[in-house]
RNA sequence: GCGCCCGUAGCUCAGUUGGAUAGAGCGUCGGACUUCGAAUCCGAAGGUCGCAGGUUCGAUCCCUGCCGGGCGCACCA
């Protein structure tokens, strides 16, 4: 049942299609219509090639019992040419079987939708606004920000792909107290430098990039402030530091593949424009804060079961400064907000505390409770040869996320991270990761797509003029293989909308290594070119639209899908 | 002590709003290259889904308790 889609947007995945029917089916039994309708790919194929429980979710309302109103689902089923055939199995399982015929058509629709195979409408309209690594411009990006960054990239393209209009974001920490620790860590590296001597400050920064740079600051010929009061000094080395380290970071996480749209700067966004004060004023004006031993506090605890904090929370020191909290408040309301109607933040592990409190606040401003999401990404326990590596900021010591790209690659680095849930710690191996990147899993997927190209120089080399995609005849395609990896092909859209939905990534990660997996064999034991010009042809068109989705869902991950490895 | 997350094959992890006989990769063992790329393929072994109850037609999934691991509980960020 096609609803005028847009052009080149494709058809209606297969799964709505058949919801269609299903509603359909229970209109003209005079049954109560279902709130949704869950498809699952049975993992046997006696239970055809979905199937749905609506029967058995349905019983109560219908008053029936299950299997009844399943085949009453089955007597009124419209007839679509995409279904050959309905059961009713179990406890009241509805098992649909696809038409052949129909699906070897559909393949051909797939080759003609080509890179927009697989994108959807379900976001269209909503603007989201997504952060994520932001990691403290305090030092050099570690692991975990390889891991978020591959998360929130991939998050933005999954969500741009269902028409959402997705703006990404790194927000920079360049005020507050870690911004007065680099600071005044990155004045005495200075001195140092200039052999003077100075001691780094009680919580300062002991890494060697603070002193590499304190050399680069020292060959560029800089007038040091000295003799200056503290505050302009500080100012000085520490804008200076931020803004080298910041450079280095974009320039790793371009390397990485990932750009974002807006850099952020907590001084210069929200605390130059007043923007704590403004809400501290709107936050009172709503009767949610108190007064209480000198200091402002939020009344977060008492925004309901579902939105509160387990206590409250200080917006203004005594000191009359405003906290971390009440400047993250602010940028949220005015900045974050001002742009997008849903708001997505990546955070670490260390942060989930942090949650609730964010929440009351964005909740008592006025947003929907679901408007704002926190996503927390878990840590990423670094190993070599089975032995931990340690990483800690203040003792100097970590991994670089530039050192793990140079030892296992951008797309096995990003594959990997990508196929874990982001809630769920991931060991990490560096030793076992580079001896075993030819066994890892991001190569046998993109393997598959360098093969398919390689069939096509191979006819290229033997004279073989393959015709346009369109014209090609795929009816010879009769082999069970040759059927299931076109049912596979067809449940990618579906996946592709609830990774989206669920923002999960690592769904679409899975799926490409099941398409690689039964593409394999069937290379292995069928052979493309051949004689049979009709049976080639319509290989070469089923080896395309495999080649099609492994590239196009490789790209929801930001991994490159190259011609020849 | 309180709160959040997590316990699935030797290891690392999936398991689709509760579905039918719990999966993959790596590792181990045994096979396959004179034919489109062997970064591949075929086969085998490997499980009390942490433990114990409960909810129902049905539980790896939901609820309760316990055990074990991680993180958080600032007028820090």
């Amino acid at each position: 049942m096609s609803r005028g889609e847009a052009p080149g947007t494709g058809e209606l995945p297969i799964t709505e299609r058949l919801t269609e029917g299903v509603r359909t089916a229970l209109a003209n039994a005079g049954l109560p219509e279902p709130e949704t309708c869950v498809w699952e790919v049975p993992r046997q194929a006696e239970h055809g090639d979905y199937a749905t429980n609506v029967a058995m979710t349905l019983a109560r309302a219908a008053r029936r019992p299950p299997r009844q109103v399943a085949e009453l689902i089955v007597k009124h089923f419209p007839s679509l040419r995409e279904v050959e055939r309905l059961d009713v199995a179990g406890p009241g399982f509805l098992n649909v079987f696809l038409s052949p015929a129909w699906c070897t058509g559909a393949l051909g629709e797939i080759l003609e939708v080509g890179d927009a195979y697989g994108r959807g409408e379900g976001e269209r309209g909503r603007r989201v606004r997504l952060e994520f690594v932001s990691a403290n411009p305090t030092g050099p990006l570690v692991i975990v920000s390889a891991r978020a960054a591959a998360v929130g990239d991939s998050l933005a393209r999954l969500l741009r792909a269902q028409g959402a209009q997705v703006t990404t974001e790194y927000y920079v920490n360049d005020a507050g107290t870690q911004f007065e620790a680099l600071a005044r860590s990155f004045e005495a590296r200075v001195a140092q430098e200039f052999g003077e001597p100075a001691a780094l400050p009680e919580n300062g920064y002991p890494g060697e990039y603070l002193i590499e740079l304190a050399r680069a600051y020292r060959e560029e010929g800089r007038a040091r402030p000295v003799g200056a009061p503290e505050r302009e000094r500080l100012e000085h080395f520490g804008r200076y530091a931020v803004s080298r380290i910041l450079e280095q970071q974009r320039r790793i996480l371009r390397d990485y593949g990932v750009e974002f749209d807006v850099w952020t700067s907590e001084q210069r966004d929200v605390r130059d424009r007043h923007l704590p004060e403004k809400v501290l004023e709107e936050l009172a004006a709503r009767k949610l804060t108190y007064e209480h031993e000198g200091a402002l506090w939020f009344r977060s605890s008492e925004l309901g079961e579902e939105a509160g904090d387990d206590k409250d929370r200080v917006l203004r020191r005594s000191t009359g400064e405003a906290t971390y909290f009440a400047v993250d408040v602010a940028y949220h309301h005015y900045v974050k907000f001002q742009s997008a109607d849903r708001v997505i933040n990546l955070f670490g592990p260390d942060h989930h505390g942090y949650v609730p409190r964010m929440k009351a606040a964005m909740r008592a401003l006025g947003h929907p409770p679901d408007a704002f999401e926190v996503l927390i990404v878990q840590l990423v326990t670094l190993l070599r040869d089975g032995q931990p590596v340690r990483m800690s900021k203040r003792r100097g010591e970590f991994v670089l996320m530039e050192e793990l790209l140079e030892e296992v690659g951008r797309d096995a680095a990003r594959f990997t991270f990508l196929t874990r849930r982001h809630d769920s710690p991931l060991e990490f191996d560096l030793a076992l990761a580079t001896r075993q990147s030819a066994e890892n899993p991001v190569y046998y997927v993109q393997y598959a797509r360098a093969r398919i190209e390689s069939i096509y120089k191979q006819a290229a080399e033997q004279g073989i003029v393959v015709p346009p995609l369109g014209d090609i005849d795929l009816s010879p395609l009769r082999e069970g293989e040759e059927l299931a990896i076109i049912k596979r092909l067809l449940q990618y859209p579906d996946v592709a909308k609830a990774a989206a939905r669920a923002l999960e990534p690592h769904r679409v990660a899975y799926f490409l290594q099941e398409l690689a997996g039964i593409f394999h064999p069937y290379y292995k034991s069928h052979r493309v070119i051949q004689d049979d010009r009709r049976l080639m042809f319509a290989r070469l068109a089923l080896c395309t639209g495999v080649g099609r989705v492994i590239r196009n869902g490789l790209e929801l991950l930001g991994v490159s899908a190259p011609e020849s490895m």
